[in-house]
Formats: structure tokens, C-alpha cells, sequence
DNA sequence: GCAAAAGTGTTGAGTGTACACCCATGC
DNA sequence: GCATGGGTGTACACTCAACACTTTTGC
């Protein structure tokens, strides 16, 4: 392929290889967490890391990061964000690559994610206790978890962080899983119906040992920001 | 360079090409301006671009944004913030590249900024009323002036727009050339002071035919987020 | 003295925060 | 009847928006 260049005419420029990287959060047992893979060979063997890979000439960005979550973890269709794009020289031992950041948030019992052959393991791992990352990954990771923190503040983008129909209580435990400390009810309450992005259901969760709960379900599932 | 792929190992891999592009702001004339270059061959010939080139192997993207614009505009050491990447595959005619696009401004009294002799022309031009774009930039523009509008409001960003010493009422002008609409002066002031991010000098602008205004500076000439 | 821009406070509305008790259910 | 989480309202502080007149200078 050639690219025209204003130092060097006609010359074939190679420059560094492009990849996209995914963070898929989820809460489990109460923590936020993201999906990260094993690796199983070379120079980042045993190490843990974000699903990945190098962008392919037919596709877009937006693309290549949806055919990646497909092909490393059987994901397919999240509504994924684009966080960032990082390109420290050093950050594959293996060779220069950029990689833009995806983020997107999943309910993780939605899916069961499979292990593909060629990893050691695919897990959920509570950001606050990453293992051992290759790359950049934790940087990146530390990035997208103090971008989303500002996010659910101003977007109703922990949808897809809860089932169709969830109660007040449910969705406040996801709010505080992310900040990261415990909300006053009432007030969470007031704001969050303030926003007039749930509908109420006429259903309840029951079966458990104490009042059922109101169960409620979102105006829209998909992004929207509130003012 | 060979990058290790899980698909095709050891294959010889050729992805998209990589760019950056530079979005610098100024005021003139009391209007929100980008900085643009007119293209002197090719396809685009006649069109209006921003500041652009590929990616080296060598430099991080930021170190090359600041590359670009030393070459093409003769601008050194602004803080250039990354803005996007845009990856649509027919944006470039000449071959599939992937560009991430940056912002900086700048206060444009401060530069002489030179036509290079490859260019047709180097300006400013309004962003309200932008000639014939090449690529996508029309777009990415769009895209930073909306960047831009949030900024400034949980920001000191509008330190790079201003002189080392200014009036409040300059400062004010340069808010409502971003923003688009008037501000009430009282309410402008109150809020501004109230940050702390600027210092009285005990300077006066004078030798106009009218009331001498204080002239302030910025505690800090760097980006700062209030709050 | 007059034109032109600088500078300055108050009020009302709305928003965010802190805080404690009764309610419905399972066992 | 008791343990458990569900559900509700008020008071205060703060922030934001609207609004008009006096001051200082050049001519």
C-alpha cells in the first residue's frame, strides 16, 4: 500500500502496527471487574491481559474491536466506547504497536464466557486486584475506570451492567461497586427517578425473606446522556 | 516488522496506515477559529485540511502531533491533548489510514504562522463557516468544538487562548466566542474568581478612551480541572 | 459633559446533602 | 415476633440565573 508522504514521495511507509484492546467491566459479588485472558505463549506468557487485537485493513476501529470480543470471547453486539488511544514505544516488547482502548459494561451473568484453546483461561478480575498485565493493560484499565466513574454520572450507561428488570437497591449496589463507597438510598433514589430513565414495572422480586421489591426496567437501552 | 498474530502466525501483517491530526483554536475577530491548510495536489487539491501526517515508527502520537505541526506550521511545544481516532474506511481516497486527531489552543497574536511552500496557503478560518474539507475533518472538527464547549467549564483550557496578562472582560469574550452566546457579565466574574485560578496583577490595561481594567494572569499555565 | 467600557450585590429558584423511622415479608 | 431489607420526607446549604446602576477614563 501507498501513502503519499510530504518528506518522501512514493515511498511505501510502514508504521506502527494498529490494534484495539477491550474492557468489558461487570460487577461480581459486589466489585468491579474486567475481563482479561491468559496469555499462553512468548514473551508475555502467564501474564494476564486485555482482549485484543491488531486492526485488519477492511475494518473499522468500532468493527475491529467487536470482532475481536467475538472471536477471543464470544461477545457479540455490546454497545463498545472508544476510551483512548495509547502509543508509548515500549509498550510490546515484541514490536511498535498503537492500540485504541474499547470499553463497554456487561451484566456477567448474561454470559458465560469460554476459555478458547489457544489461551491458558478467561476470567473476571476485580480492578482493584489486578494480576500480574502484560502491555499497558493496567494503565489502560486505570484509565477506563476513572473515565466510567465520571460517565455514570451524566449517562444512564450502567444498563448494560443490569438485567431487563432490576430493583432501586440492585442498581444502587452497581453505582456503588463503581465509585466505590456507600450512597445515602433516599438520595440515590430521588436523583435517579429524578431522571425519568426507568419505567416502573407493575412486578416485584420476591421469595425472599424480607419485603419484595419493586422491580424497574430502563426508558432505553442504549446510551443516553442526561443534560 | 513482523508482529505475532493468534490467526496467522508469523505472518507479514500490513494494517491500516497511521496519522495524526491537529486541530489548533484561536480567536480572531471575537470568533472561535481552526487553524487549516490548503492542499496543493492530489485528489484533495484546492481543499482545506488540518495539519496531518503519518505517524512515524519512532514517536508515541503525541510525540508526533507535536511533529507535525512543527513542520507544517512552525509551532512548537503547545500541550496538545488527544481528541479521537477516526477509522471510517473511504475518509482518506488514497489508501485506508487511521487518524487521530488532536486539539491545542493557542492565542493567535502569538504566531506568525508561515505558508510552507507545498501548501497553497495556511489560515484561520471560522469554524462556523468552514470552506471544502478534505478527508473527514470537517467532522473531526465538529466533534472538537462540542470537546471544546464542555472543556471550558470544568477547566482552566482557555489559558492557552489568552495572553500572559488579560482584562476580565477579554477573558469573558473568550468564552462567549466558544460557547456561542453572551454571559452575564457579573455572574461571569463572580464565577471565574471563584475558581482561584487566576491572579490581580497591579497592572491596568490604559489608553483606551474609557476605564482602565485590571489586568489578572493565570496561577497556573497548565491544565488545571476545578473539582 | 458625554461616550464607552469597568466594576459591583441582591434575590429567588432549584439542586444536592444529611439524616431516622415505619413497612412488608419469611421464618 | 423478630430479623431483614424496602420504602419514604424534611431542613439546610449551596449554586445558578436574572437583573441596573455607579465609576473612571479620553476626548
Amino acid at each position: 500500500m501507498k501513502i503519499q508522504n510530504s518528506q518522501k514521495k512514493d515511498a511505501l511507509i510502514i508504521g506502527p502496527a494498529l490494534a484495539v484492546d477491550t474492557m468489558i467491566f461487570a460487577i461480581r459479588e459486589g466489585k468491579l471487574c474486567v475481563l482479561l485472558i491468559q496469555i499462553g505463549t512468548g514473551p508475555y506468557k502467564d501474564q494476564w491481559a486485555l482482549p485484543g487485537g491488531i486492526v485488519q485493513i477492511g475494518e473499522t476501529l468500532d468493527e475491529a474491536a467487536q470482532n475481536v470480543l467475538a472471536k477471543k470471547a464470544g461477545i457479540k453486539g455490546l454497545h463498545l466506547e472508544q476510551l483512548y488511544s495509547f502509543s508509548k514505544l515500549d509498550r510490546d516488547v515484541r514490536g511498535r504497536v498503537v492500540s485504541v482502548a474499547y470499553f463497554a459494561l456487561v451484566d456477567s451473568d448474561k454470559f458465560s464466557v469460554e476459555t478458547m484453546d489457544y489461551y491458558m483461561a478467561i476470567d473476571w478480575k476485580n480492578v482493584e486486584k489486578l494480576p500480574k498485565m502484560a502491555f499497558d493493560h493496567k494503565e489502560m484499565i486505570q484509565y477506563g475506570v476513572k473515565r466510567l466513574c465520571a460517565k455514570i454520572e451524566y449517562s444512564n450507561i450502567v444498563y448494560g451492567l443490569l438485567p431487563k428488570e432490576f430493583t432501586l437497591t440492585e442498581m444502587q449496589s452497581v453505582y456503588e461497586a463503581i465509585v466505590g463507597h456507600v450512597i445515602d438510598k433516599r438520595n440515590f433514589r430521588k436523583k435517579i427517578l429524578a431522571l425519568n430513565i426507568l419505567v416502573e414495572t407493575d412486578k416485584e422480586r420476591t421469595g425472599q425473606k424480607n419485603r419484595p421489591a419493586k422491580l424497574y426496567q430502563f426508558r432505553k437501552r442504549q446510551l443516553v446522556f442526561t443534560d
